[in-house]
RNA sequence: GGCCCCGUCGUCUAGUGGCCCAGGACGCCGCCCUCUCAAGGCGGUAGCGCCGGUUCAAAUCCGGUCGGGGCUACCA
């Protein structure tokens, strides 16, 4: 092993000892039983709606507990950094109003990127290479992928351990004619771990878990320049969640098998390890079967594509609440997303994400939500996503109240028409006649009655057009026009004898319908007259006769 | 391949040895309401992966098996 003066001369002369870390970021002053967790995302794309998923339980457990909830940026992957997604990631936060109690600017363990920690992380591998805990390894990536390869033909797990780690316990002069060649090097933890051996470990979801110790050397400090190296994800986690004084690490499924790995590199840094919980991975339904959402493939994995649809928040924490636990589910929302959840309920087995589990909860939300709230989120929503509505909305507000109104005010069960707010423009678009492109005879909305009719029957409409309040009376008007044009009087009858009619008061009101609001299928006609007022009424029946 | 996690209706789940020939929600189907939709009401469809074992008794415990998913990078 190289003596102490040789590993620290690989870093810079003023480079902290850890007990530097240690003081400048001393243990928390929490009540007993306070967890902190931490959301740790990396900027490589879009926030996945699994990180809100974590989030929300981030945040939850941490403040009940009396503890704190924080967001680190795990940037240490240069190369797949993209261009704004911390910008996205705050919109996201800001949507579900997750924002976390400690981030960078605002905490007193930052930096809260892992790029600007590369100081710390150096320190601690100084150390442990120091102590032996540690060495240099100078393999390129053609002699790892050869490793590989041979490693796979003899059916041997693959990794860096054992005969394969050529690096591992190699002559001092051998490290010193690379170093003194230049050759890059990374960074490897000695795993003190042999094959075969079983660890035995607690998880808070799924109880205690055993598995095979690890014994692969993996590299903690990357390649990458002199200057400030960074570690890997792994190297990071244990400084960092240690540093930070993380009691609760919640993270996703696919980091259950690095545990026992983790668990060496606390041991060897000398630090507690924190709690594990590990949630189950939100899924997606193909053909074949299921696999984890993918960022890439799958664009519902995206934070994005919710508040671009308009999602409510509150639904869809919902929503997610009863996939984390099934006792959640069965609760009123406000009862729900007021309740704790408690690692113990989490389920192990990945769920499918059901969009039209999500709609009907979307849609029962938005039915409880007063007209004023309604607009005030549609106008938010179509501010960003739907500059024309939005300056419709801004132009008729009355209106907008007035069209939210229709058969939600005053009765017993309200219209679910809305299950997001991208739904507002065809379900209610309508009522708005900016919005609305008048119908004329002989559209293929109307079906198969004549033009002749259609012209008639408008003209008769819009010449006797009572504007009344009583939905009765104001149906009585189409009825009596049906009559007077050959419609049969009920469905029943025009059924008996098809062709004696051109159609039943059915066919009749859906002319009208169609007129008014361009759709088969509208909310009740005598109220969608009222809050067009008469002048409009006219308007659009007028334009049949043309 | 190796290691790890998981396995109740199509989906999300309740269920911690008798209360379960398995309950709820979404979906789907039918009927009712009806000027069309969205709803709403009523009814229905559908599941403990399989095989052994323990037990008076198993969805529940054990073993095996099969299946699904994840990990197996100087990505996280």
């Amino acid at each position: 092993m190289l003596a102490s003066t040789e590993f620290d001369a690989l870093f810079p002369p003023d480079l902290p000892e850890p007990g530097h870390w240690e003081e400048r970021y001393p243990p928390r002053q929490l009540p007993a039983g306070a967890e902190v967790t931490r959301l740790g995302p990396s900027p490589t794309g879009f926030m996945h709606i699994g990180t809100i998923y974590i989030a929300m339980i981030d945040r939850d457990i941490a403040h009940r507990s009396g503890g704190r909830y924080l967001l680190r940026i795990e940037d240490t992957d240069q190369s797949r950094q993209v261009e704004g997604a911390l910008d996205q990631f705050a919109r996201a936060f800001g949507y579900f109003d997750l924002a976390p109690d400690e981030q960078e600017g605002d905490g007193d363990y930052g930096p809260y990127h892992q790029s600007q920690r590369s100081a710390i992380y150096m320190s601690y591998a100084r150390q442990l290479l120091r102590e032996n805990k540690a060495y240099l390894c100078f393999a390129t990536s053609e002699e790892l992928a050869d490793i590989r390869k041979r490693q796979q033909a003899a059916k041997l797990p693959p990794g860096y351990y054992g005969e394969w780690a050529i690096w591992r316990d190699a002559p001092d002069d051998e490290v010193r004619r690379k170093l003194a060649e230049g050759t890059p090097c990374v960074v490897r933890f000695r795993s003190p771990g042999v094959p075969g051996r079983r660890v035995e470990f607690g998880e808070a979801i799924r109880g205690q878990l055993s598995a095979e110790d690890n014994f692969n050397d993996v590299v903690i400090l990357k390649s990458a320049g002199p200057a400030d190296r960074l570690p890997t994800y792994h190297f990071a986690h244990a400084v960092d969640d240690h540093l930070m004084r993380v009691s609760l690490v919640i993270r996703g499924e696919e980091w259950l098998p690095s545990v026992p790995m983790h668990l060496q590199l606390f041991a060897a840094l000398g630090f507690e390890p924190p709690a594990y919980a590990h949630t189950s991975l939100l899924m997606k339904q193909i053909p074949g079967g299921k696999r984890k959402l993918s960022k890439r493939k799958d664009p519902e994995a995206s934070v994005d594509f919710y508040i671009q649809a308009g999602y409510p928040a509150r639904a869809v924490l919902y929503y997610l609440r009863g996939l984390a636990s099934g006792s959640l589910a069965e609760l009123p929302l406000d009862e729900a997303l007021a309740a704790p959840i408690r690692l113990a309920d989490l389920g192990g087995a990945g769920p499918l994400i059901d969009q039209v589990k999500l709609e009907d909860i979307s849609a029962d939300h938005i039915a409880t939500l007063r007209n004023a709230q309604i607009l005030a989120a549609m106008r938010h929503w179509a501010a960003s996503y739907d500059p024309e509505l939005a300056s419709v909305l801004e132009a008729e507000q009355d209106l907008a109240l007035a069209a939210l109104a229709v058969e939600r005010d005053g009765v017993e069960n309200p219209r679910k028409d809305l299950r997001k707010w991208s739904d507002f423009r065809s379900a209610y678009g309508f009522f708005f006649p900016g919005l609305f492109t008048p119908v004329r005879a002989g559209d293929e909305r109307l079906g198969s009655l004549p033009a002749d009719l259609v012209r008639a029957f408008a003209a008769d409409f819009v010449a006797g057009y009572q504007d009344t309040a009583d939905p009765q009376e104001w149906f009585g008007q189409i009825r009596d026009l049906a009559a007077k044009h050959g419609f049969a009087a009920s469905a029943k009858q025009y059924k008996q004898a098809p062709d004696e009619y051109p159609g039943s008061i059915r066919e009749a009101s859906q002319l009208i319908r169609v007129a008014l609001t361009g759709s088969t299928r509208s909310p009740d006609l005598a109220s969608v007259a009222r809050v067009l007022d008469r002048d409009e009424v006219v308007r659009r029946v007028s334009a049949l006769t043309q």
